[in-house]
DNA sequence: AAGCACGGCAACCGCTCCCGT
DNA sequence: GACGGGAGCGGTTGCCGTGCT
């Protein structure tokens, strides 16, 4: 049995608002507020439109302080970071952006930013490959194997134990745990003094019980998870190896932050390593070499920066129910790395 | 000048989550 | 605990403006 319709979809008027419907819903809300009802909000006004189309058109047009356009290139950098580390969380990310709303984020993402990322990628792919070419020429004069290696076709990079990070601890990136915390405390979260206190981890932290948004949380559960995945390979139990299995099996499912691109970019992101070439755009080279030496061995993971940057819901899903059937405190030892070296 | 293709953006749709009953 | 309704979110669609042929 399907859901009854939130309004009468034949008499409710669809496509762009009119300056006077315009008026009306923000004339009305500034005066009395949306009396926490959206669904009846347009009745009481007067208004043909479905009271999420009002809710909409208000949160995303007609609210103070709303810019549109005109994005800055920091702007772009924390949209940048935050994407690849949360996926699309718009809702998320636009709280980040005084001014900016979801839908206008989420618009600059899939007409700007996607496109400026794979540009850069592809860019550097070219060049790459017309160098791998080169040295496979000077290579097969002096010792030919047929069939050996064809360059034509793409390959999967041989996933490494753990994923690599893609931030350097060398500069302040706003995915940094410092950040994320402050991110989370400012999203309504709060760190546990008694977790601090009995040094179970410098960075557990919980949410406070009258924290109810979902997203909230996540994000408690996956930095913490996360947190948990940049553990030096060599001081975790068996038990949190489940959870670098979880990692690794998730990995593939993670390239799925990259949804929406299509069958030829998907190819090319076929190419790419798994450091996420490109991204030195946003973060500097330096970054990006870094996560290259991070990924050579698992090993040297003890210099790694933070994992969260890999992180998308997927994976973040996968990570809790690892997370759930592992005894929590197994996770937050002092042994483990957390940020910055 | 007309037709076409493409990009940007506003709005819609359908789903999940939360909360009250 | 189950259920139903509303809010919120992310993905998608479709219109409109602009540039190219």
């Amino acid at each position: 049995m399907g859901r009854a319709p939130c309004c009468d979809k034949a008499n409710v008027k669809k496509g762009p608002w009119s300056p006077e419907e315009d008026t009306k819903l923000k004339a009305y809300i500034e005066q009395n507020g949306t009396g926490g009802n959206w669904i009846a909000l347009p009745q009481k006004i007067g208004l043909k439109r479905c009271g999420k189309s009002c809710r909409l058109r208000w949160l995303n047009y007609l609210r103070p302080n709303i810019k549109h356009g005109g994005f800055s290139e920091e702007e772009d950098n924390i949209i940048c970071s935050l994407y690849i580390s949360i996926g699309s969380r718009w809702s998320i990310i636009a709280a980040q952006l005084p001014g900016r709303t979801d839908n206008d984020i989420k618009n600059y993402w899939n007409t700007r930013l996607k496109k400026k990322l794979l540009g850069k990628q592809r860019k550097e792919q070219q060049a790459r490959r017309a160098a791998v070419k080169q040295e496979m020429k000077t290579e097969s004069e002096s010792f030919a194997v047929p069939g050996v290696l064809n360059l034509e076709t793409p390959y999967w990079p041989e996933l490494p134990a753990v994923i690599p990070p893609i931030y350097s601890s060398q500069e302040p990136s706003i995915m940094d745990q410092e950040y994320i915390r402050s991110l989370l405390i400012k999203l309504g979260g709060r760190f546990s003094d008694e977790l601090e206190e009995s040094n179970i981890s410098s960075s557990k932290y919980t949410l406070d019980g009258s924290c109810s948004t979902r997203d909230h949380q996540l994000y408690a559960n996956s930095v913490d998870i996360l947190s948990s995945a940049a553990t030096p390979l060599n001081s975790i139990d068996s038990k949190s190896s489940q959870l670098h299995n979880a990692i690794y099996n998730s990995a593939e499912s993670s390239l799925s932050m990259f949804g929406g691109l299509s069958t030829v970019e998907l190819e090319e992101l076929a190419y790419r390593t798994p450091e996420l070439e490109g991204l030195e755009s946003f973060y500097g080279m330096d970054m990006a070499n870094s996560s290259s030496a991070g990924a050579s061995t698992t090993t040297e993971s003890t210099s790694w920066g933070n994992t969260s940057s890999m992180v998308y819901p997927q994976l973040t899903s996968e990570l809790e129910t690892c997370f759930q059937s592992v005894p929590q405190d197994s996770f937050f030892t002092d042994s483990m790395y957390f940020g910055p070296q």
